[in-house]
DNA sequence: GGGTTCGCTTGACGACCGTCATTGAGATGT
DNA sequence: ACATCTCAATGACGGTCGTCAAGCGAACCC
């Protein structure tokens, strides 16, 4: 992985961070503070109970949030797309870490501790608000989740997960009609995402390559391919009959 | 209902608030353009989809959020006690609301507008880290409630379900061993918030009742006791044997 | 008072989905 | 090349839980 964005200023993610309020010189308090970090995929952030010392800004690469049950079983709550800045929470409540982070992809995170964090949030009024646009943003996320889970099926729930992964990552390039896009997780993570089970993902998929909505293929499987997204969408988005 | 609290200083709810890091004199800008409300059981307060025009703030009573699918089902997603302020989301992200609220109790209800929570986030920094520790409390709620309903069963989310409403309504008053309260809600809202149908939250209440741990009494068996907290907790609750 | 409505309960049935076990494919290391 | 490991796919089985239907009680309204 090429050493990208040596800096705060150079950062590609920059634009889509929440210090993007900031002034130059605040910015550069970041930057002078701030531990760059490289993690392969599998190596973990932090885990769920660490005390939180500062937030981490994900320069590129992709984070997964999970959470572990009794029996170990990991539920993948959040996938941090570069931009993002985890911990704030648990920063800003004073308590420990409430998920774990662990790198799905090769990635490169900025570590910035809590007291330089703190005292930009206290000299810039500005800098608290978009990060309660962040939580209310994320907040609204976890609530149509769990609306999903109880009002869909398995099917309509893997459908919009498809859906979102596949928006993620082409953003910017439109195509209107289909698409084809790399997997960044496993069956059993996605599996987690939607409160299953790896088995019923494989099935699902086959009923849905069979019904030619969707084509995995490639390495493990992990190659996706949707011919035409509107009929993936109506798998989940109950068609309208006004 | 007397018409208790007639003004934000002597509101009863005013410590519980996010409004309680104002000056005096901010807070007499808040109750000089409030406009209060009462409530009674059915009444909504605003709906999924309306633009929001400022915040309500909960002065007693209790009021549900609810969003609906597309058979008309509601899912109730939160309880609002006295002290939470609803629409800070909306209002914040430039949005619509993104749930409906109606009361669940006689309730008293203060509205205010938009320009005023702006111009007081403005002019004071603190209100804003509030609303974000909110907020970020409000998260930390969600996701575990994601995580319950994945991989928790019908019976152990239903206990808890009851664990937290025997909690809300008891918070001071603590009885170390038993409880006994008036369920705000019914049957199908308490289905709606674990996921789950009327007829299984019945059944669940059967079992549990034969086995000695809850018992439902009173008008619409909406009277709950529960003769030892600890028992109804092991049920959500895995005991760890270190 | 009788009819209506609404919510709770209970039973029967069955489908969906979770559990367990087996097989196969691909990647990695020696 | 072979062994090993991990992950995906698939089949068999069973249980939980959702669906449908009927019965019941309380509240409400003419």
């Amino acid at each position: 992985m090429p050493a990208i964005g040596t800096n705060c200023f150079t950062c590609q993610a920059r634009h889509r961070t929440e210090w993007c309020v900031l002034s130059d010189d605040e910015l550069r308090l970041i930057d002078d503070n701030r531990v760059g970090r490289e993690l392969l995929p599998g190596e973990v952030l932090f885990n769920e109970g660490d005390d939180c010392r500062g937030v981490y800004c994900v320069e590129s690469g992709l984070i997964g949030l999970r959470k572990y049950d009794a029996e170990g079983n990991s539920i993948l709550l959040h996938l941090s797309m570069p931009g993002e800045t985890l911990g704030y929470r648990a920063l800003l409540t004073d308590t420990d870490f409430k998920a774990s982070a662990e790198a799905l992809e090769p990635s490169r995170v900025c570590f910035i501790g809590h007291r330089t964090v703190r005292s930009l949030l206290e000299q810039n009024p500005a800098l608290g608000l978009r990060f309660l646009k962040r939580a209310s943003n994320e907040l609204e996320e976890a609530e149509e989740k769990i609306f999903h889970n109880v009002t869909l099926s398995v099917r309509a729930r893997f459908a919009h997960l498809l859906a979102v992964l596949i928006d993620r990552t082409l953003s910017e390039t439109d195509e209107t009609a289909g698409a084809e896009i790399r997997l960044p997780i496993s069956r059993t993570d996605m599996a987690s995402m939607i409160g299953t089970t790896p088995e019923s993902v494989s099935r699902t998929i086959r009923k849905l390559e069979d019904e030619g909505i969707v084509r995995f293929s490639g390495a493990g499987g992990r190659t996706l391919t949707v011919p035409d997204l509107d009929t993936l969408a109506n798998e989940f988005e109950p068609q309208e009959y006004l």
